[in-house]
DNA sequence: GTCCAGGCCAGAC
DNA sequence: GTCTGGCCTGGA
């Protein structure tokens, strides 16, 4: 990779497997705006960042070298080699398939904090609610992080914030419904360290995810995610009800629990189960797979 | 009006 | 341990 730099600007050249649309579109993060002139906005780890993608070359907007070497190379998962990993996961024509149709999906290191309480809001709910609860709790607890593109942005809260936030405004203004007790039951179990999130990126798996689940909010299902989308824990095998559907369609051919397909998942795919379950998430929800 | 969506939780077996 | 019903909300 290549990377030249001009004011508030990098150009990223031979940067393999980098679609934005794909990236933005699989179901992994809910805070990139689509622009009309085909970028993607995005706010992370308080900063702004605009996102294109111009024949080959990554054009990223608002942002310095230094930044990207701090943030934005490990969020956009750059460090690792994609063309080996697809190849690993060549082992059927299905999974081929489905990675040709969803070609050039990566998996963004997320911050752990903001990824816990986006899937808590995520259970039972739907994607464009998901995104505007998101963006509404970031304009009320968040800082400013001045104005892009004629719009003003916001980091999203640390947990000490939303620890303190009333539930009754969370439902009010942020229409999170019933996951507003847990969010803010949650937020207060991190803040005072009754569970360390930052431990959790050196402990085995099976316990990670144990004790992800002993936050209100977190069941099996959202603690895979947040593993696989803050934890760097690639073997994780999230299933919804798409990739149920999905699976039981292309590989069980049968009714199966979701506890069955998690297991089966990270059988068939093994160690980078997760990036199998990305591409077969969006195959399979684009195409209305199974339903 | 009814149904349901990218699950979790409590209660019942 | 496995299964079931209820849950905020808002768009179809």
């Amino acid at each position: 990779m290549i990377i030249i730099e001009e004011k508030d600007k990098l150009i990223l050249k031979d940067v393999d497997n980098f679609n934005p649309k794909h990236i933005f579109e699989c179901g992994q993060a809910f805070r990139w705006i689509a622009n009309e002139d085909g970028s993607y906005t995005n706010v992370s780890h308080g900063k702004v960042i605009n996102v294109r993608k111009d024949k080959e070359d990554i054009i990223l907007l608002n942002t310095n070298r230094e930044d990207f070497e701090n943030i934005w190379m490990d969020y956009f998962d750059l460090n690792r080699d994609y063309k080996s990993l697809r190849d690993e996961l060549s082992i059927d024509d299905t999974l081929k398939n489905a990675m040709d149709y969803g070609d050039g999906i990566r998996i963004l290191n997320q911050d752990p904090f903001e990824t816990i309480v986006t899937f808590i809001i995520s259970a039972n709910n739907q994607i464009p609610r998901i995104r505007n609860s998101i963006k509404i709790i970031s304009s009320m607890y968040g800082k400013s992080l001045g104005e892009f593109m004629g719009e003003e942005h916001f980091s999203f809260p640390d947990c000490e914030t939303l620890a303190e936030a009333k539930v009754e405004d969370l439902r009010e203004f942020a229409r999170v419904g019933f996951r507003d007790q847990r969010i803010i039951d949650a937020s207060k179990m991190i803040r005072d360290k009754e569970i360390d999130i930052q431990s959790l990126f050196n402990i085995p798996i099976e316990d990670a995810r144990k004790e992800l689940m002993r936050l209100p909010g977190v069941g099996p299902k959202v603690a895979d995610c947040v593993l696989l989308f803050a934890f760097k824990r690639e073997e994780s095998f999230p299933v919804d009800v798409w990739i149920k559907r999905v699976m039981e369609e292309l590989y069980l051919k049968e009714d199966t629990p979701k506890k069955k397909i998690a297991s089966e998942g990270r059988r068939i795919f093994g160690k980078n189960a997760g990036f199998a379950q990305q591409y077969l998430f969006y195959y399979g929800r684009e195409n209305n797979l199974g339903k």
